[in-house]
DNA sequence: TTTTATTCATGAAACGTTTCATGAATAAAA
DNA sequence: TTTTATTCATGAAACGTTTCATGAATAAAA
C-alpha cells in the first residue's frame, strides 16, 4: 500500500504547528466516506408550506411548477413559500421523474484554455436551464470516456455533451449524447465551429496581408474528424487566393520536434521560404511562434502566423497569436439546446457555427496598405 | 424582450442549409425546462437485485454499502448486480440522508488559468469521494456570492469551497464552508498556500540571483486577505537578506496604467533602478514582464522578475515566467478533507500549504556563478 | 435435550416530490 | 328551483433508497 505523507503548517490563531496528512485515501477511490457533513435544522419541505398556507400538497406542488391554480391559493402559497424561505428539494424531484437534472460533460481536462472556456460556457448554459454540470475529465484515455458513458446508461445523468478521441464508443440509442467538434456517426449530433470556413479565413487573411507561401501545420491524429476540415478549407482558400502551400501533418506518435525539423529545413540562407503559416490550434501556433524566433525569424515581419481558437492569455488579456475565434458561448448554447430539446429530429444534426478573424499581433494586416 | 438571433448553419447529411436559432430563452433564466428528456429503458432497482439473487431488500442494500453480510447472501448479491448491471441511484440515497452529495466550488470563473485549475483539482478531490461538484461562477460579484451561499444553506448542496471577494457574506454556523486564499474570520476553516513563506522565498531567490534593488508589485485590495502575507514575507526577505526594496500597491479603482507610470519614473539614463521585482500574480508578472520590455529593459538580463501561483502557457507547457507555485493538488485535497470531514474541530484550522519556486525564464539563475 | 443468547436477514416505514383519480364547489342549462 | 356540466383543490400512491424493529435460525450454555 502506497502512502504519502504531505507536510503542511496549521496555523490555530496563535498557535502555529506542523502536521502531517495521511494520503492513504487515494487507495479508497470510489468507496463513498458516509454521514459526515450532519445537517441539524432541516429545510422546509412542501409539506410545511402547504401547512402554512392552509392548502393541499398538491396545490403547492402546481405552484412551484407554475401549473394553473386559483389566484387566491396560488397567492397563499407564494406568502408561505416566501415565509418559510422554501426552495424546491431537486433530488426528490429527480427520484419522481426518473431524472438526475444532472448533464456530464466529457472533455480532457480543464487547464487546457480552451476545454476550460468551453467548461465556463457550457457550464453557464446548463445552469440556465436549472441543470447541473458534471465535470468527466478524461485525460485523453479512452476507457475513462467509455466509463463515464456507461455510467450516464445507467441514468446517472440525462445525458452527455461529449469532446472525445475514441471513435468507437459505445453510445445505446436511448442516452442523449452531443458530440462537439468531432462527429461520432450518423447517429449522434455534432456541433462544431465552421471549421472549413475557418481554414478559408485563415488563408484569405494571409493572402489579404500579403502572403505568397504559406504552409498548414497539424499536429498528428488519424482519426478522419473535423478539425481536417480546417486543412481543406486553408488548400481551398489558397487555392482560390493563388497561394503557394504545403502541408506537415505530423502522423500518430510523431512529436514536436518533427516541426522544428521542418521549419529548420526550410531555411535556406537565412530565409524561411514562407511568408504565412496557419497552424491548426492557438496552442501549436505558440510553440511554432517560439520556434520561428529561436530560428530568427521574425515573427509577424519575415512570417506571418495565424493560430485557431481564439485563445487569451490569462483567459481575457490580448490574443496569444492572431487567430481564428470559435464562438463559445453559442457553441455551448448549442450543445445544450440539442441536447435537451424535446423532440429528436429523425436525422441528428451537424451544427456549424460561424467563426471570425481576430488580430493578436503576428500578422502585419497593414503589410499591403504600405 | 430582446431577442438575439444567431445565424448558423446546419449540414443535414448531404444537405446544406442556413438556420437561425430565437435566443429569446435568456429571459427565462431560471425556469425550468420540463419533461425534455425521455428515460425509456429505466434502470434496474435494488428490488430487481433482490428478486434475482433472492434476498430482501434490505440485504443489497447492506452489501451495496459495505455493511457486514454473510457471505453466501454476499456472493449472491453481488453476482445479481453484475448481472443486472446495477447502479445505486444516488439521488434517492441522497433523499433519504437528506444529502445531496453535491459541493458547490464559488469561484470567480474558470477562464482565468489559476481558477481553472483549481476547478480541476477540486473537481478530482471530490469525484474520488463520489461527491459532484457543482461549479459557481461569480465573475466577482458580491451578490452572487451571497446567492450561492444563501443556496447552500437551503441544503441544495452540502457544503461550499469558496474563493470570495465579500468579507461580510453571511454564513449560518451549520453550513459546512471553507475558504479558499482568504480568510473568512474565526468560523471558517481556511486553506492557503504558505502566502509570508513564498514572499520570503521570492526575496531569497532574487537575492540569490544577484539582485541589489528590488520591487514589490500588487494590484489593489483594502482586503486585509491572504495575499497581503505575500508582501510581508517579502519584506521580511528584503530585510534579512540585505535588499533595497520598494512597494508599488494599487489602492481599489486603480488601473495598471499605475504601473506603466511607476516603471518609467524609475527609469535614469535608460537604466531601471530596479534589478529584480516580485509581482503579487503571475498574471501582473506577465503584463509587468510585457511593459519593462515596450520601455526597452531586457528580462532578465537588466532585470529579474518572479511571480506567484506557477502559471504555464496552455496548462502544460513553460511556465509563464520565474514563479513561486502554489500546491493545487495538495490544496484542493486539503479544502475537501476539511470541508467533508467527520467531528469538526471547536477552532477552525488556517491551513497552510508549502510553496516551492519554479524557473520561468525571467530569472537569471546563473549570474551569481557568473 | 432444553433454554438462553446471539447473529443477522427481513421488509415496512420514511425521505420530499409529482401525478392523477376523486369529489366538492361552482356555473350553466333546463 | 333542480339538474347537469365544468372547474379545480384534494390527498393517496409511487419514485428508489436507508433504517430499524422484528423474529427466525443458529450457537452457546445449562
Amino acid at each position: 500500500m502506497v502512502r504519502r505523507f504531505l507536510a503542511f503548517h496549521i496555523y490555530f490563531h496563535d498557535f502555529f504547528i506542523i502536521a502531517a496528512v495521511n494520503h492513504s485515501y487515494y487507495n479508497n477511490i470510489g468507496k463513498r466516506t458516509y454521514m459526515n457533513i450532519k445537517k441539524e435544522s432541516s429545510a422546509p419541505t412542501m409539506k410545511d408550506v402547504a401547512r402554512e398556507a392552509g392548502v393541499a400538497l398538491g396545490t403547492v406542488s402546481k405552484v412551484v411548477n407554475g401549473l394553473p391554480v386559483g389566484d387566491s391559493y396560488k397567492l397563499r402559497v407564494e406568502n408561505a413559500i416566501q415565509k418559510l424561505n422554501y426552495q424546491v428539494n431537486s433530488y426528490a424531484q429527480g427520484l419522481k421523474a426518473n431524472k438526475t437534472y444532472t448533464v456530464a460533460l466529457l472533455i480532457p481536462n480543464t487547464v487546457e484554455p480552451f476545454f476550460s472556456a468551453l467548461a465556463y460556457h457550457i457550464n453557464i448554459a446548463l445552469l440556465r436551464r436549472k441543470y447541473r454540470m458534471l465535470l468527466c475529465c478524461t485525460d485523453f484515455d479512452l476507457t475513462q470516456e467509455q466509463e463515464y458513458i456507461t455510467m450516464a446508461q445507467q441514468n446517472k445523468v440525462d445525458g452527455i455533451i461529449g469532446l472525445t478521441y475514441n471513435p468507437n464508443l459505445i453510445i445505446e440509442e436511448n442516452t442523449p449524447f452531443v458530440a462537439f467538434d468531432r462527429s461520432m456517426g450518423a447517429n449522434i449530433p455534432c456541433v462544431s465551429s465552421d471549421n472549413f470556413a475557418g481554414g478559408q479565413l485563415a488563408a484569405e487573411k494571409l493572402a489579404d496581408f500579403g502572403c505568397k507561401n504559406v504552409a498548414f501545420l497539424r499536429i498528428g491524429s488519424s482519426l478522419n474528424n473535423d478539425p481536417n476540415k480546417r486543412k481543406a478549407g486553408f488548400e481551398n482558400g489558397c487555392l482560390s487566393r493563388g497561394l503557394q502551400y504545403e502541408m506537415k501533418i505530423l502522423n500518430d506518435g510523431e512529436s514536436y520536434e518533427e516541426f522544428e525539423n521542418f521549419l529548420t529545413e526550410h531555411i535556406h540562407d537565412g530565409k524561411l521560404s514562407f511568408d504565412g503559416i496557419f497552424c491548426v490550434t492557438d496552442g501549436l501556433a505558440f510553440s511554432v511562434i517560439q520556434t520561428l524566433r529561436q530560428l530568427g525569424q521574425r515573427v509577424p515581419e519575415d512570417v506571418q502566423v495565424i493560430g485557431f481558437d481564439g485563445i487569451r492569455y490569462f483567459g481575457f488579456k490580448e490574443y496569444v497569436c492572431s487567430t481564428i475565434v470559435q464562438p463559445l458561448p453559442e457553441i455551448a448554447e448549442m450543445c445544450v439546446e440539442l441536447l435537451l430539446r424535446e423532440n429528436m429530429t429523425a436525422i441528428p444534426p451537424l451544427v456549424c457555427l460561424p467563426v471570425t478573424y481576430a488580430y493578436g499581433g503576428t500578422t502585419s494586416e497593414n503589410r499591403n496598405r504600405e
